[in-house]
DNA sequence: TGTATGCGTTATGTATACAATAACGGAGAG
DNA sequence: CTCTCCGTTATTGTATACATAACGCATACA
């Protein structure tokens, strides 16, 4: 039996994963600047994982988009302007879009809706509070994520499903990511009220098999975060509760 | 000096890349059948490349939407159902949608739309032949695809075009790929004519900065890729132009 | 005869050694 | 004083060795 190993595996979770999960931590959290150079010497520093698991890190990360690869080789920080930011709001609406629509065009049963009230109550009760906990608050973004997934899911569709996950991979562009930059805003509880009236007219267009106006609703209502994005950006308050303000580009370029 | 090499290596190319385009041949030609596991092993030996190399490839198409991680281990060849690729094409259009409704309303000036309109003049110039030859075809089919690329382009958003780009992975769902699975009907020419009738409405919607026939228009266009894809899919003739016919699903899931 | 268990083989996950290239710095010449 | 060229160094790209987990087969027991 060997004295001591070189070193400490944690065999519960693959290391690609690890890595994964610890490298965009690091970018999420600013410890990683945009634009600035990933050494895998010192990601495999930092993420305990050797540099072959380290690398599959780092492509996944770069499909993701959180990752620019460098022509000369290795990887870089992505940096995102503002209109990159609203662009990804948006094209996540126009996709969702195309999930409520497909869901209305193919026929959903009440049974399959079920999810999707739930949320909707459970926000309703939530929203009731004037003003609105930060505990509150912090279910609200759970739901509302919960509201998105169950939603895009209903298109039954794999390649449109695939594609509103890969949009909304950029954190900013998540149902999550623009609740958060919402409640930047003074007005945030009214704003909340706004988009839960969305929700409920997606669920009724749906029950109603009117995929148009399924359609036309989801993309307003991510013009909706686009505006308040804008907003809060202008303001600047609060922003330490958006979600990786660290990849905003600020320098010009 | 050594005798001999060990292996052969080619060092024009990056061996990651190398690998990655010989796994792609082999999935579209249909080498590798849908659902059949990739064994790292044997594609080491079809491809050349060592495994780190072969591994990061299988990464990359596995993003790519080609490949299928299996949660034990590995990746298998992905399946596609029919209803798969109608709905990927039907998501590429509306994304090109977003992309011209950017166009029209951001802006675009005479000099930029002329490659558009180059497009336009030679597509036009290789269809007024009667019937159209195999060689004419061609070259329509990258024309084609180079429009879209350049439409796509006219947005101006990265993250848009990026997502364009991911869908377009799919080679079903591709501008080239919907125009094959159109020439598999008798009535391709008269397809091909109807779809540069969208093309210039597209032109000139930009034009005039009308963001929503601008986008209208292209999901139009989407949408009859789709109908002849069904109706090539029925008649089951010319099938063999379509590439990655390999990839469609054929026994019940 | 069918099922369950254990062992062996094979393939994947991980780590590390080696090779090649690009970046950086210093020295020399103009 | 500056620009260029060369050498050194650091970092990435590639290959391979090792560890581990999964799969299949055979055998034994019910």
């Amino acid at each position: 039996m060997k004295a001591a190993p070189e070193r400490e595996v944690d065999r519960s979770i693959s290391q690609t994963v690890k890595a994964q999960l610890a490298l965009r931590d690091q970018i999420l959290s600013g410890s990683l600047r945009p634009g600035e150079r990933i050494s895998e010497l010192q990601a495999v520093e930092t993420t305990g994982a050797s540099r072959t698991p380290v690398r599959m890190a780092l492509v996944r990360l770069e499909e993701e988009g959180l990752l620019e690869g460098i022509p000369s080789g290795g990887f870089m920080v992505k940096a995102f302007s503002e209109r990159d930011i609203s662009d990804s709001i948006e094209l996540r609406g126009t996709l969702e879009g195309l999930a409520a629509r497909f869901a209305a065009e193919r026929g959903v049963s009440a049974r399959e809706l079920e999810p999707l009230k739930e949320c909707l109550a459970a926000i309703d009760e939530l929203l009731s509070q004037v003003p609105i906990s930060i505990e509150a608050f912090s279910s609200y973004v759970t739901l509302n994520a919960r509201f998105h997934a169950v939603l895009t899911e209903l298109s039954r569709s794999p390649p449109l499903i695939r594609q509103i996950d890969r949009a909304s991979a950029l954190p900013f562009a998540s149902p999550s990511g623009f609740v958060m930059a919402q409640s930047a805003l003074p007005e945030a509880q009214q704003i909340l009220i706004i988009g839960q009236e969305h929700h409920r007219v997606v669920i009724d267009a749906i029950e109603n098999r009117e995929g148009a106006r399924a359609e036309a609703i989801m993309r307003e209502h991510a013009r909706l975060a686009v505006r308040n994005l804008r907003l809060a950006l202008r303001n600047r308050t609060h922003l330490d509760l958006l979600p990786a303000l660290a990849l905003i580009k600020t320098a010009t370029d």
